[in-house]
DNA sequence: GCCGTTTTCGGCCCGACTGTTTTCAGTCG
């Protein structure tokens, strides 16, 4: 079940989405999105709040902290209700499609009677948009690729709502009486950046409590099957959950198998076979005899295959049982291993927060540096100037006794133009601690250009870090086409940064190219892009996909001493 | 609908891109 403040968001998201849809005032629809984003991200929750109370979130005001008053009391929004009923929620969906906005939407289902994004789909197969008003040729052409797009990711749930479905679901299940061990495996124990379905482990005797236990909790929208050893359930967010119930004894070889990946596990039989044995979820057995030789943790599995203990984030076959025979596996970083955050922002731009409630919650995780890095005045939106800058700079300088253990460093997001020039010229850019420098704009430039312009970024004596190098968003937007090879190269001979965004909409760079960048000695950051301060936690999603990509501590400067980074982020010096 | 060193009305993140137009609407960041 989602925190409570999630389904607010939720439920003011789907009444501004309503409004724009039924042509209502569009800043009226603004004011529920901006709502919506301040409640999801309000640091309380708002169960405990009443309608004076909600109103102390930015953001919110009379009107809206009725509405989500009601919904406390009552668990209905009737002005949202009546909207429900003039719009089918098919419609909703659809401009969830690249390319569908509102009022396109709309349209499709006022003339064409179109309610779902299927029979969007269908229609444009059958050539049925063409002369609707606005659109033309290439419309549908480019609608149907929006509904590749999001069908490809479609199905898939990211990685945080993912995670915290499981913990939820192996903290409840680890209650039931009987329950000896309870654990998620699957991709997301791989910590895939999204996952089909949520696999739970757990150990018994009796399972039958454990099936009943999971059937019955309150989120369960569908049993979709139910047996002494497997049950599946659909949660009603639509994520599928499948528990598996094995004895004690066997947890070893069940974790082993369920976690997978199904690659990693086929090289993990045929070494078996080799050695005369035969591994399955029950364990790994003589061939001849059939005797059982060991299932009870997974380092008893890979110790009698001669194998040290994979991490369950190199376990894709990309080379991780060689490297395991000849004794090289990687030392993984992990999350603890990060002593700051070197990309954040702030309500000065389009974070939430304040400047001093970012830099507490950074203290509050214990971090020695941190920077704020807001945007820069070419993303005009964010209406940065010279002074807004430098006054924060002001204020961030004050704030610097405020935590004795922590650094505050002043930085910015810089946007890397088409031609790969930033914002301001070197003069403004040397006041800065530390310049992350990202696209923002221009993503469909050819491949010569788009290589071009990011390699001119990486030479850039003043940035420091690429920000999420192919600005991809998870199942909304693809990559931009560029040398990556090239740009890797590039970073790694002027010692630039390369970072892996811990933002689970992004997580960008991707694991594989993380891997590749390595191997150019490119050096990473794993940073937040936190636009709230609960989102200051992201970087534990990051750390997954550095894990994937065989990042060791060495590799992620925000690992390092400050001492260590300083030296580092001085990369105008060293040329 | 929200908000106020623009303060109770009148603004509100602005501009580029795309495909459709022939002067612009819709979408997106």
């Amino acid at each position: 079940m989602p925190r409570l403040n999630d389904q607010v968001r939720e439920l003011l998201q789907e009444y501004a989405d309503l409004i724009n849809i039924t042509g209502g005032d569009a800043f009226r629809a603004r004011a529920y999105e901006k709502a919506a984003r301040a409640v999801g991200e309000y640091p309380e929750d708002v169960a405990g709040l009443d309608a004076k109370g909600l109103q102390q979130i930015p953001g919110v005001g009379k009107s809206t902290a009725e509405k989500v008053a009601e919904f406390l009391a009552t668990g209905r929004i009737p002005a949202l209700e009546e909207l429900r009923a003039k719009i089918p929620s098919g419609v909703r969906e659809m401009t969830a499609v690249p390319g569908v906005g509102p009022k396109r939407a709309l349209a499709l289902h006022r003339d064409l009677g179109i309610s779902s994004v299927d029979e969007l789909a269908e229609a444009i197969r059958a050539d049925k948009l063409s002369g609707l008003a606005g659109f033309g040729e290439r419309s549908g052409e480019k609608i149907l690729h929006g509904i590749e797009l999001l069908r490809q990711s479609g199905g898939r749930t990211l990685l945080d709502a993912a995670t915290e479905l499981a913990e939820q679901l192996v903290a409840a299940l680890s209650a039931v009486p009987g329950c000896t061990r309870c654990a998620y495996a699957g991709s997301l124990r791989r910590m895939r950046e999204t996952v089909g379905d949520v696999d739970v482990l757990a150990t018994a005797e009796d399972s039958a409590p454990l099936m009943a236990a999971l059937t019955e909790l309150p989120y369960v929208a569908e049993v979709i099957g139910s047996g002494p050893t497997k049950t599946s359930i659909r949660t009603d967010q639509g994520v599928q959950v499948d528990l598996r119930v094995v004895p004690e004894e066997d947890w070893g070889a069940a974790l082993v198998y369920f976690t997978g990946s199904k690659a990693h596990n086929i090289k993990l039989r045929t070494m078996a076979v080799r050695a005369g044995l035969k591994l399955s979820e029950y364990g790994l057995f003589e061939v001849d005899g059939g005797a059982k030789v060991v299932s009870a943790t997974e380092d008893e599995v890979y110790a009698a295959l001669g194998l040290p203990w994979i991490p369950p984030t190199l376990r894709e076959d990309r080379g991780e049982i060689e490297a395991a025979l000849n004794d090289e596996l990687p030392v993984l970083v992990q999350e603890s291993d990060l002593r700051g955050d070197l990309h954040t922002h702030t309500d000065l731009t389009d974070g939430l927060a304040t400047l001093t409630e970012m830099v507490d919650t950074a203290a509050a995780r214990g971090y020695s540096y941190y920077a704020v890095t807001d945007h820069a005045p070419d993303l005009v939106m964010q209406r940065m100037t010279d002074e807004k800058m430098l006054a924060q700079r002001e204020q961030l300088r004050e704030l610097a006794g405020r935590h004795k253990k922590l650094r505050l460093l002043h930085g910015t997001e810089l946007n890397i133009g088409p031609d790969g020039g930033v914002d301001w010229p070197p003069e403004f850019l040397a006041g800065f601690d530390v310049c992350v420098a990202s696209v923002h704009s221009h993503f469909n430039l050819d491949r010569a250009a788009q290589t071009r312009r990011l390699i001119r970024a990486c030479e850039n004596p003043y940035v420091h870090v690429i920000g999420h190098l192919t600005t991809r968003r998870i199942g909304r937007r693809g990559p931009i086409d560029v040398d990556l090879d090239a740009v890797f190269a590039a970073a790694a001979r002027t010692g630039t940064a390369i970072e892996v965004n811990s933002s689970p909409q992004r997580l960008d760079l991707r694991d594989e190219d993380v891997l590749r960048a390595k191997r150019h000695g490119v050096r990473f950051t794993i940073d937040s892009d936190a636009h709230a301060t609960g989102q200051l936690a992201y970087p534990r999603y990051g750390i997954g996909t550095a894990q994937r990509g065989w990042l060791t501590a060495e590799d992620v400067v925000n690992t390092w001493t400050w001492q260590r980074l300083k030296h580092f982020l001085r990369k105008d010096a060293l040329h």
